[in-house]
DNA sequence: AATTAGCACTCTTTAAGGAGAAGTGCTAAT
DNA sequence: ATTAGCACTTCTCCTTAAAGAGTGCTAATT
C-alpha cells in the first residue's frame, strides 16, 4: 500500500486532488478534477481511481455525497514523491532580502523579524527558535561590576554572540578579587562548549586557591541562571493573523485551541527543538506532529547557521498548505539567515 | 444629563443593570431586575425608570424588543460614581504572590510573569510595559571586548537595571584606547537621564581630545540604537487564551481584527505610554480609547515602581468587564510589582 | 402623582420542512 | 478498460411558522 504501488494515473489523480484542493479549501469532486486536468478520461473513470485512492487510505469523504480530500498518508505520499518545489518569485526574494537585511542590535531583533518575514509570505505562522547557545564555544568570560553589589557576567562565544546576567552579590565588591576570579573562570571554562560547562562545572570549580571563594559561590550559584538558557524565550512567532484568517479555523473551537498553544511556547519550543539542528527541510503532517492540538496542522522546518551558531526556523499552518511554494520560502530564508548570522 | 441629575432609583437600576449584564453578557430586562434585585417596585415601574436613563444615554436596546445595554457613557457613570472595588480573595492575593516573587533573572521575565498573573486572574488580557530607561540615571558605562572586533557595551542605571549592546567594530580594539574612551564617556555622561543623553550626545561629545575617535565615532553612530529603546519589546501580553473565549469575540470578525491587533505592539505600546506612568488606577471605556480596534474594549490600567523605574500594568477585554474587581487586581498587582522591583 | 396590571406590538430565535445541488457508486453498454 | 446514465445520499439553503422575550402604552389602583 506504499506508493510504489500506485498507477500512473492514480499518482496523478492524487496530485491533481490534493492541488484542488489546497487551492479552494472544499472537498474536490471527479468532475471538478477532469474538468481542470486534461487527463483524457472522463469522470466516471476518475472516480473509480478515486475509490482506489480510497481504499487505499490515501483520500477520504467527509461525507458520502461530498468530493474527497487528502488523509495525512495522502498529503505523505505527494509531499515525499510528487512534491516539485515552486521557485520564489524575483520580487518575493527581494522582499525577503529587504525585510531581513536591517540592522540588528540583537540577535532577537533578526528572528523576530524573520518570523514576520516567514509569516507574511507564507500567509501561515512563522516560527523561529533562536541559535542554541548549548553548542557555543566560550571565548571569555568577563566579571564587570555595575553598582555597589551588582556584578554583571558577560559570556563571549566564538561564533561572536554575547550572554550577560546580572548578579546580585551579598557583600561589596573588590576589584582585586573580582579580577583573580575572572582569570580562574577564563582558565578553567574558555574553550568549552556551554554545554559541557553546564555539566561540569562544579567539579571544573572545585579547587580555586587564588579566587575569592564569594564571587565563586555566587557563580556556581548563578550557572543554573546563566547555563540552563531557557529556550522558550528564544521562540518567536510572526504572522497570527493570517492563521484566523484560514477557512479551517472558522470553527470556533479550533482557533480557540489554537491560539491556546500559541500561548504556551514551551510546547512550541519543544517541537521545533526535537527536530534537531542538522537536517535540512523538514515536512511533519497532521498527526505525525504528536500533538492533539494541532494535529489537524503541518509544519516545514529547515535548521540554519553552522558551526556552533544553530538553530532553527520555520511555518506551520494547516495540512492543506502549499508545500511546494513552502519548502522553498522556508529553505531560501534558512539560507539567507545563516548568511547574515555568517558575517 | 450628568450623574448627579440621576434620580436615587435611577441610580440603582443603572447599577444593578451594569451587574447583571456584565454577569450574563445578554441585555437586562425590566424582569430580571425586579427579581434580582429586590427594590419594592414591579417591573412596570423598572420599565418607566429604564426609559429614563435610556433618553439619558445611559443605556441602549440593541432592538426593540430586547433589553437595555450600558452605553459607554452609562459605563463611564457607573465608574466614576457607583463602583465599589471588590477586594481580592485571600486565595487570590496568595495566587499572585506565589506566581510573582520567583526568581527572575531579567526584568523581562518578571514582566512576563506578570502579564500572565493579570490574565489569568482577570480571565481578559494582561498587558505589562516594562519600566522606561528614558528616564534612568546612567551611573556606569562600560567598553567590554568580547572578540577580535566585538565591543560590549554597558550601561548601568541608577535603579540597578543593565542595559548592553554589542557593537561591531572597523578595526582591533586596543586596551589603552578602551580605557581612556572609557573614562571619558563616563565623565560626560554619568548622572544624566538616557532621555537627556539621548538628546544631547552629539555636542557632548564633540570635543574629546584623549578618547580614541574611531570608538567615540562608533558609540556615537550606535547611540540610536543604544538609547532609542524600542518599547514595542517591552511590551508583554498574558491570557490571549481567554479573550478569545468571551462572548463578545464569538463573532468571527471581532476576534480576528482583535488578533491582529495584538499583534501590531506598536500602538498597545502607544496605548499604554500614553497614559503616563504617575498616575494610580485608569479606566477608559470603548470609543474613550482612540482607536477603532478596540472600541469595544475597556482598558483598566496603573502605573508601577518608583524613582527612575517606572512604567504601566493593566488589563484589556471587552466593555463588559468585572470592574470592581479587576480595579483592586490591576491595583494590587502593581503595588506588589514595584515592592518587588525595589527591593 | 406615582405605581402597576394588562395587553398589543415588534423583533429575534428556533424548528421544521422542502427544494436544489453536489457527488458518489452501481449497472449496463461501448 | 472506459464511459454514460441514473438512482441514491447527504448537505445546504430558503421559506415559513411558532414560540419567546421584552417593550411601551393605556387605564386602573393606591
Amino acid at each position: 500500500m506504499t506508493f510504489e504501488n500506485l498507477s500512473e494515473r492514480e499518482k496523478v489523480v492524487l496530485q491533481a486532488l490534493i492541488n484542488l484542493y489546497v487551492a479552494t479549501a472544499q472537498p474536490v469532486g471527479s468532475k471538478a478534477i477532469a474538468e481542470r486536468y486534461k487527463l483524457g478520461v472522463s469522470p466516471a473513470t476518475i472516480r473509480n481511481t478515486l475509490k482506489d485512492l480510497e481504499e487505499m487510505g490515501m483520500i477520504q469523504k467527509p461525507h458520502t455525497s461530498a468530493g474527497r480530500i487528502p488523509t495525512d498518508k495522502g498529503y505523505r505520499a505527494y509531499v515525499d514523491n510528487l512534491l516539485k518545489p515552486e521557485t520564489l518569485t524575483e520580487s518575493e526574494e527581494k522582499m525577503i532580502q529587504k525585510e531581513m537585511m536591517v540592522d540588528y542590535g540583537v540577535v532577537e531583533e533578526l528572528m523576530e523579524q524573520t518570523s514576520k518575514v516567514l509569516g507574511d509570505i507564507s500567509k501561515q505562522l512563522g516560527i523561529t527558535l533562536a541559535p542554541r547557545f548549548e553548542q557555543g564555544i566560550l571565548t571569555n568570560i568577563d566579571l564587570i561590576p555595575v553598582a555597589e553589589k551588582k556584578l554583571l557576567v558577560v559570556l563571549a562565544i566564538k561564533s561572536g554572540l554575547v550572554r550577560s546576567i546580572l548578579l546580585e552579590a551579598d557583600s561589596n565588591l573588590e576589584n582585586l578579587a573580582l579580577d583573580k576570579t575572572k582569570s580562574i573562570l577564563n582558565q578553567r571554562l574558555c574553550g568549552l562548549s556551554l554545554g559541557e560547562i553546564r555539566n561540569s562545572i562544579n567539579e571544573r570549580l572545585r579547587e580555586t586557591s587564588t579566587a575569592d571563594p564569594k564571587l565563586v559561590k555566587l557563580f556556581l550559584d548563578s550557572s543554573a541562571n546563566l547555563l540552563n538558557f531557557d529556550q522558550t524565550e528564544q521562540l518567536h512567532l510572526g504572522g497570527t493573523t493570517n492563521i484566523v484568517n484560514q477557512p479551517e479555523f472558522k470553527d470556533e473551537e479550533k482557533l480557540s485551541s489554537f491560539i491556546e498553544l500559541l500561548e504556551q511556547k514551551r510546547i512550541l519550543t519543544e517541537l521545533l527543538a526535537a527536530r534537531g539542528v542538522n537536517e535540512g527541510i523538514t515536512i511533519t503532517i497532521g498527526k505525525e506532529i504528536k500533538r492533539d492540538e494541532i494535529e489537524t496542522c503541518s509544519l516545514v522546518t529547515s535548521s540554519y547557521g553552522s558551526g556552533d551558531l544553530k538553530g532553527i526556523i520555520g511555518i506551520i499552518g494547516p495540512k492543506r498548505m502549499r508545500y511546494s511554494k513552502l519548502v522553498s520560502l522556508v529553505d531560501y530564508t534558512a539560507k539567507l539567515l545563516s548568511d547574515i548570522l555568517s558575517k
